[in-house]
DNA sequence: GGATAAGTGAAATACACGTTCCATTTATTA
DNA sequence: TAATAAATGGAACGTGTATTTCACTTATCC
């Protein structure tokens, strides 16, 4: 379904293919860059027509980057609810993820209305996994019961994305907002 | 320097500077609206001209826009300050900003990378009335002095702005946020 | 009411995009 | 190497914007 139909893909396609997800992935980590299909075929060194044509249309590319870039950090958040306590796990988990997010916010600023159906997949995995670990430190006493578990991985993601945003003009930020809001996540 | 230089302005341009605002401003509570000049020259039964004319750029016009309605925020936030102690005026302003900011967000979200100047000095005030409160709730002892003042008005507003924001999809978000926010605050 | 300058808005312009065309180039296979 | 289909990218196109133009309308003042 995705490999050779009828005819053959030709190896600089595919190569081409290959150069723009890596330009648009880089961009990606550039504050301000605009992510224009211009300005990703000039990073890659290709026509904004070959750029398109690989994807079928920009925002399927800027779904291929996105995902790529949300992987690993998908991949991570499983990796820590094997090897560690549910408690350590969150802990740990959000922190990097808004060091990502910082790194990357032109993920969250530039994408807002779009349909990108590989990175909602994988932003929902992310949501299940952050709510296995909520869920885990409930059971340890780490995290109040009050309030309800999804609505928890709502405030969490939602504000944690904030901080990343706003960290740049404001470094402490991320430590306060972790003492804060971890400590206002402790059972009474 | 704002009034009649060497000629006079007439009476109907000066009422339809208003509607134009009125449009705008209006526009602003409709979440989705897009804010166009032409919409909002529609919504005020104006020509798109007219409207830009009165302002001289849209930008201009959206900074009217958003100011008028950030000002009473800014003088509820003065007014508590006045008329009550520091936490309760900082429980009590928190809530209303967010319920304001949810109603009002496409004034977060569509206006990003703008340069609009009255809406950048209403914004210095708010933050530095939020700064009083905090203030005064230190004093109180009922926000946790480990955390500089700044960073946690900082805090305070970039998370109140991401929970106004997601609070649609999610209404429990709100109170959720307030008593782990404002838990999180208290000294240990 | 008439003279005059101010104001109006439909249409033209300018610009930044994503997308598509098509004449040319290039990989592939025999 | 020749034959063929695939791929390329500069240019054209379509769309959605803000802004400007200009022939016409209207408020203002005498």
């Amino acid at each position: 379904m995705s490999t050779p139909a009828g005819t053959r893909r030709r190896a600089d396609a595919v190569r081409n293919r290959q150069l723009a997800l890596d330009a648009a992935t880089a961009l990606m980590a550039e504050p301000d860059a605009s992510l224009t299909v211009e300005v990703i075929a000039r990073k890659a060194g290709l026509g904004a027509a070959t750029v398109v044509r690989a994807f079928g249309c920009k925002d399927a590319l800027l779904d291929a980057a996105v995902s790529r870039l949300l992987d690993p950090v998908v991949r991570r958040a499983r990796e820590l609810i094997a090897e560690t306590t549910p408690t350590r796990a969150l802990h740990v988990f959000l922190r990097e993820l808004i060091a990502f997010q910082a790194a990357h916010h032109a993920i969250n600023d530039q994408l807002g209305g779009l349909d990108l159906p590989a990175t909602t997949a994988l932003r929902a995995d992310l949501v299940r996994a952050v709510e296995e670990m909520i869920d885990g430190a409930r059971h340890e006493g780490t995290v109040r019961t009050d309030i309800d578990p999804a609505v928890t991985t709502t405030l969490l993601g939602e504000t944690a994305l904030a901080v990343a945003r706003a960290q740049p003009s404001c470094p402490e930020l991320v430590e306060a907002y972790l003492t804060v809001l971890l400590d206002g996540l402790r059972p009474r």
